[in-house]
DNA sequence: TTCGTACAATTTGAGTCCGAACAACATCCG
DNA sequence: CGGATGTTGTTCGGACTCAAATTGTACGAA
């Protein structure tokens, strides 16, 4: 396994290719980290308790928030599971398909559509939820409660200087410059 | 802006929907903030320093194992940005097609290729991870330097017990049976 | 009433990603 | 030498992904 011994290594050789330029350590290691732990974590849970149930991870999540949630708008439920609403619309679709998720439009908004779990999704979630927190056990197993509790806090961080400033961030950045727009996705329309 | 409060009240819902089974919270919160965490760096990464160069995520990090390990065989290259075989001979393509990067063919071993930056790829990285190193310092700008060592650390002990341990625990789980395929992907033969 | 503005979800286009099947090569053994 | 076995990178199918464009609905103002 490369992963672990090789990060302290690759730290020197990028130092050593910038040439004086100071790196910012131990930021740039809690990056990588968080990265390759998401990973690993994802591919774990994808392949002991998802695939059994032919889902993605991105499948489960959405099943997930709509089971603890109840009934809710599809722009909550893409929000809550951190996925695009485009995206969420073709996953839904799939789920719909498959008879665990049920689309419903709102009584009196015409523009929103509810999402709830079939029977039959509620089943799966009640079997498969308790598995798939045994693996979340699993991959925790070397860190104490105290120790999920402190990593857990410190990465609760990240997200929220990601969430309230990294805007203003990149605004400031890119500084009046537009925003470049992705090469890939539909194109602008003229 | 849904993420954190939620997170503890979806732990209560959860518990309340399982009905009396147990809930590993502290297992459950670290993973789901794993999670979020690194959506929220990658996110920010790639429309603050990366959308400017046109790069994904995937691409960079191709480049970036290419530019501080040097001239390695694809395999590897793989293993260490964290992605599958086949996708990264597409990245490969796309880098090769756009001069940051070329393929050569192992001098002893015709099955293998080697990766390596165009002098065109090495300047880019010379100017672009800098600027990314810097938007790693910011998304930790709420952990002091102690504080990342420490959350660096739990993560890679998560990293480390999945790919120490993972295969087995699989195995164990499955006792048996067949790994259940994919249902997306290539079609078995017959 | 009829706009215009403001949202909502969906469609679309280009592309990523995984893993199974595959083809090409290497290596061991008889 | 010849085949069995194992490894490597590539191809392929289906699901996922984003963001822009589009379609549909709501609601206030003129």
């Amino acid at each position: 396994m490369p992963g672990q011994r090789s990060i302290a290594e690759a730290e020197k050789l990028a130092e050593a290719k910038l040439g004086g330029i100071p790196l910012r350590r131990e930021q740039m290691a809690v990056v990588a980290n968080i990265y390759r732990a998401a990973s690993a974590v994802r591919q774990h849970l994808e392949n002991s308790v998802l695939r059994g149930a032919d889902l993605t991870w991105t499948a489960f999540v959405v099943l997930w928030v709509v089971w603890v949630w109840g009934e809710s708008e599809t722009r909550h439920v893409a929000e809550e599971a951190g996925i695009s609403k485009g995206t969420l619309t073709g996953v839904a679709r799939t789920l719909e398909g498959r008879g665990l998720l049920r689309r419903a439009g709102h009584p009196s908004d015409g523009r929103l559509v509810l999402l709830s779990l079939t029977e039959e999704g509620e089943e799966l979630m009640r079997r498969l939820f308790p598995a798939f927190n045994e693996e979340e056990a699993f991959v925790a197993g070397r860190l104490s409660d105290e120790e999920c509790r402190s990593v857990a806090e410190g990465l609760r961080r990240v997200v929220r200087q990601v969430e309230e400033e990294g805007e203003e961030r990149r605004v400031t950045l890119l500084d009046g410059a537009e925003p470049a727009p992705r090469r890939s996705g539909r194109r602008a329309k003229a």
